[in-house]
DNA sequence: CGTATTTGACCAGCGC
DNA sequence: GCGCTGGTCAAATACG
């Protein structure tokens, strides 16, 4: 089925071909701009169009000379090739380089209706939606997949809807769809990078318009793609927060008894004091966004193999860990397994995914 | 049996 | 105007 492949200029080159790329003055980066600063907050659901790593700085991005008006293919193609673990999400915008207000796009998110036809309202987004690209390390390539992707599962739960080859690239792109919220329009696009197959390059689509998952939503907040295949971790898969009666509940909600909202509400409290974005930024940025690793990029993770101590630290303030009673703790435990936000699709626990990540690092499976 | 994924078809945007 | 391409739909299939 697939079409041979032509080498040409990718797709996300039309990405940035559809970004007005005559910048005016204000915006000597052109159409695209980096987002000027990480998001003040971690969870936040509208600048990030909920993409987890939309935080995380990527060295060689900053080395961009603002100045320097590369043509979008070249500069996507060193962006591409320079793909280390987080880059500084590139913010697509077809607004000539101005910002663009939240919601700005071709869809009616109060409504969850398109402009017009269903199909007009994918055809006009290609012009005019915002999108934003992120490029994240692959997890290993799945047996028994040849053609899908396994991919990293995020805080939101997403569902493929089609699959592409791509022209100028022998990895076929994915697309999916929220399946958070009813009438929620966010969408990404999940490839492997052309110049570094390693790289993972996730496109965002749209907003969510919808807060972010309840924790329990975000123990379901990955695809199927993402589960490990058959007979290869089937011990783990089925503690797997992708366990679909979880997915069910937490997605609608609407067989949610009495008790199970209240649990929820309890939950949402303690997620509420589990991040605190402002520690979180600082201490990545401290761990990361050194100038040293600036100049290695693959040194994120070779820093996580000397890591003693458990790297969700970063993200939780020190002494909180010990802070809290046996319940508390397991449901913490729980969230924290879902803030592993690199499910290589092998380990549903923090050790299995720690070890996931290493043995990427080190390009040696197990 | 319900839900998610796969995959071929469709069609508008875009470049020539 | 034409052909290529990307993005989406929807039927078929797989999975739990």
């Amino acid at each position: 089925m697939c079409k041979r492949m032509e080498n040409s200029q990718g797709d996300l080159a039309d990405i940035f071909r559809n970004s007005s790329l005559a910048a005016p003055p204000e915006n000597p980066n052109g159409g695209w701009h980096l987002l000027p600063e990480p998001p003040s907050s971690f969870l936040s659901a509208d600048d990030n169009f909920g993409d987890p790593f939309s935080d995380f700085r990527h060295p060689f991005l900053d080395e961009f000379p603002a100045a320097d008006f590369l043509p979008a293919e070249k500069k996507l193609a060193e962006a591409q090739g320079k793909c280390s673990l987080f880059s500084r999400m590139l913010q697509i915008s077809p607004s000539n380089g101005k910002p663009v207000p939240p919601g700005a796009s071709s869809v009616d998110h109060a409504r969850g209706l398109p402009n017009s036809s269903p199909r007009m309202q994918g055809m006009k987004r290609r012009k005019s939606q915002v999108k934003k690209v992120v490029c994240i390390p692959a997890p290993p390539a799945a047996n028994g997949r040849p053609t899908g992707e396994s991919v990293p599962s995020d805080l939101w739960a997403w569902r493929k809807y089609g699959q592409k080859p791509i022209k100028g690239s022998p990895y076929p792109r994915g697309y999916y769809r929220c399946s958070s919220s009813k009438g929620c329009s966010a969408r990404k696009q999940v490839e492997r990078s052309r110049t570094d197959p390693n790289m993972l390059v996730i496109t965002y689509t749209a907003e969510h318009n919808h807060p972010w998952p309840t924790q329990r939503n975000i123990l379901a907040g990955s695809t199927r793609s993402s589960q490990p295949p058959k007979g290869i971790n089937a011990s783990v898969s089925k503690s797997s927060p992708h366990n679909k009666s979880n997915r069910v509940h937490h997605e609608w909600s609407s067989s949610s008894t009495i008790q199970a909202m209240k649990e929820e509400e309890e939950l949402q409290e303690m997620e509420k004091s589990l991040v605190n974005p402002g520690d979180f930024d600082q201490a990545f940025d401290e761990s990361y966004a050194m100038p040293d690793n600036s100049s290695h990029p693959g040194n994120f993770f070779a820093d996580l193999t000397e890591l003693e101590t458990d790297p969700m630290q970063l993200m939780f303030p020190k002494g909180f860990m010990g802070d809290h009673k046996l319940d508390e703790r397991r449901e913490i435990d729980k969230a924290m397994e879902s803030f592993y936000m690199f499910d290589w699709g092998g380990g549903s626990s923090l050790e299995e995914t720690k070890r996931g990540i290493v043995y990427d690092h080190n390009l040696e499976q197990p």
